[in-house]
RNA sequence: CGGGGAGUAGCGCAGUUGGUAGCGCACCGCGUUUGGGACGCGGGGGUCGCGAGUUCGAGUCUCGCCUCUCCGACCA
């Protein structure tokens, strides 16, 4: 390809919304522009490194047995139905209707489809089977944003694994995650897999690929010492045990006026430290009130406690249901059974703890009644506690729950995710192989997703610096641009020329940079999109028969006979192509 | 879905009490220049987000709508 002649629109500022460097970048290069909240276009930049992705991805699919599907967009609502995800995708999912008035919608995940077609299989002969594609993918995502990191449309590689039994689902995983690791090794990424919840999806075991970076929007807790590490949504941790303060032999009243947050019970005269509270949370399950005991100082994860309990549904209960129930507002809540309605509709009030409490005496709560609280309450004495759940979202510093080393909480980006369906959906949809005694058994599935775009914008977010991207070979648009400095100077040119088709014949990805600029203007646009290696080709140099070799992640630069350039570099580009873990 | 902010040339932005719509970069032509976003001269480019209203006159004032963006809620 010639410079002159490609569609590389750099520019010289940033957009001014960007804030992310994958944002900044891609859009500064030439190699993405927005078309709507969360759509963009894939200039052709970026369309190549997408093609690479992807190539990369297939290679290491097929590896592992893997066999590719060209799937349709387009998904009738029934098949929907049948998993009962039409009702419980919600807005996230777009909708349509077709001439005739059926509805439809557009696939933001496959599992249905897939679990449809594999509705085919018939006999346990015929597993395991893995199954992918490597397509569009639509989410009407509440708040797209950074870039291309949060978008509403985008590609992904999913792929299912169909097994008679737990050991075969077992080992499709583990390949699945053996196969990750190189996808994401050869494109430059060194990703952490941290336990996760498997969330909307159900299943069992989930493993989420997370790439470190400020941009991410999933926290992880991580173990510098054992390798622990689990999303926030998962994490749990060892706490350093809290000294109990002086018990009271019964729960005493006092006037709190004006006081509410856990922060200014602490600073009242006559209150406890934030540890020596109990914060008390009402949710609504499926519309029945419970009480979420929490100690004063740790955060409520709703996703750990959804995780822990068999509700399809639950939000936190607005102030007016908790006025009406428990006659106070928050602030002064508080889960004493003497000042709890001793029914609501008909049954117990449910209450839910997190087991810092257990044991705890001579805390403070609320009393159920503006402007007091207690002191002195006895836990296992005063507070009918029905289950004790871990739902505490773990802080950053807490000790790791195998080891005990402070634990690191970091933000990252989600690029893959793997997890056991197990039956959810072979059941729903009616999935089922004959055995080896002719009784039908529903298959066993997993599910495996990687993000393409996001994947290219995740190494842009880690590898990058003041003036630009930074590509591994493995995913470089170009791999290799030569800046002819001088390209009005014929002699100039022609050596150029001379390289370039020598690389081409080589089999290199390689640009000819025959724009008539300055070369400023060359090195900066170079830089900015991040090709790894640059044949400097100018009049000063080719007077002594030689040229520039500059390699981008590092800086280096050496001069070399002008003979020697093209296969020099063309055999560092190969031996870099192809960097398995 | 809630709360902020913003829509003026391809990009970044200015536009006063309402009075002929501007600047930098980019772009086109000619010339000089060519090892770090060069310079001179000459040019092109606008439904001022959309629609109403007030006014002799609206980028500017009023109302409605749309879009984009940030924070939060939500979220494989």
């Amino acid at each position: 390809m010639r410079w002159s002649q490609a569609f590389v629109p750099t520019l010289r500022d940033d957009p001014a919304d960007a804030e992310a460097w994958s944002h900044k970048l891609l859009v500064r290069g030439g190699f993405i522009r927005q078309l709507a909240t969360g759509i963009y276009v894939l200039l052709p930049l970026a369309h190549r490194t997408c093609q690479k992705i992807i190539h990369t991805i297939r290679q290491e699919m097929e590896l592992i047995g893997g066999q590719e599907f060209m799937m349709p967009a387009l998904h009738p609502k029934e098949i929907w139905e049948k998993s009962g995800r039409w009702e419980t995708m919600g807005s996230e999912m777009f909708r349509l209707r077709d001439r005739k008035e059926a509805d439809l919608c557009l696939g933001m995940t496959h599992e249905e489809i897939f679990t449809h077609i594999g509705g085919e299989l018939k006999s346990y002969k015929q597993l395991p089977q893995i199954w992918f594609q490597i397509q569009t993918k639509f989410r009407d995502e509440a708040r797209p944003k950074s870039g291309i990191l949060r978008v509403r449309e985008f590609r992904m590689k999913d792929a299912y694994s169909f097994d008679l039994d737990q050991a075969g689902l077992d080992h499709a995983f583990d390949q699945h995650h053996k196969a990750y690791r190189q996808i994401f090794k050869r494109c430059g990424l060194d990703p952490m897999a941290v336990e996760a919840s498997s969330g909307a999806m159900g299943g069992g075991d989930s493993i989420e690929f997370m790439v470190p970076s400020d941009a991410g929007e999933d926290l992880v807790a991580s173990c510098g010492k054992c390798g622990y590490a689990a999303n926030l949504e998962k994490a749990t941790s060892e706490l350093t045990p809290v000294e109990n303060r002086d018990a009271l032999d019964t729960p005493e009243k006092f006037a709190t006026p004006g006081v509410g947050t856990i922060e200014e019970v602490a600073a009242f005269k006559g209150g406890a430290p934030a540890g020596h509270q109990i914060k008390t949370l009402v949710y609504v399950f499926d519309g029945r009130l419970v009480l979420i005991l929490m100690r004063g100082d740790h955060g409520l994860s709703e996703q750990k406690l959804l995780d822990s309990v068999e509700v399809g549904e639950l939000h936190p209960a607005s102030e007016e249901e908790m006025q009406e129930v428990l006659g106070a507002t928050p602030g002064s809540l508080g889960p004493l059974t003497s000042q709890l309605p001793a029914e609501v509709d008909g049954k117990k009030m449910l209450i839910l703890a997190d087991p810092a409490l257990e044991g705890r005496v001579g805390m403070v709560c609320g009393a159920n009644e503006d402007g007091y609280h207690y002191r002195g309450v006895d836990i296992a004495r005063d507070v009918a506690v029905d289950h004790w759940l871990d739902m505490r979202e773990v802080q950053s510093g807490e000790g790791c729950p195998y080891c005990a080393t402070p634990l690191a909480v970091c933000k990252t980006i989600e690029i893959g995710h793997i997890f056991k369906l197990g039956t959810r959906y072979s059941k729903s949809m009616g999935m089922d192989v004959l055995d080896q005694n002719g009784k039908a058994q529903n298959v066993i599935m997993g599910s495996y997703g990687i993000g393409v775009e996001r994947l290219m914008a995740s190494v842009v977010e880690t590898s990058h610096d003041e003036k630009g991207i930074i590509w591994p070979v493995a995913i470089a648009p170009y791999e290799v641009v030569i800046c002819v400095l001088k390209a009005k100077d014929v002699e100039v040119l022609e050596a150029g020329e001379r390289i370039y088709d020598a690389l081409v014949a080589a089999g290199i990805d390689v640009i000819l940079d025959d724009r008539l600029d300055n070369p400023g203007v060359k090195f900066k646009d170079a830089e900015l999109i991040g090709i790894p290696y640059q044949i400097v080709v100018g009049p000063r140099s080719l007077k002594e028969g030689q040229v520039e070799i500059v390699r981008r992640r590092d800086g280096d630069k050496r001069e070399v006979a002008i003979e020697h350039a093209a296969e020099e570099v063309g055999e560092e580009v190969v031996s870099e192509r192809k960097r398995r873990a």
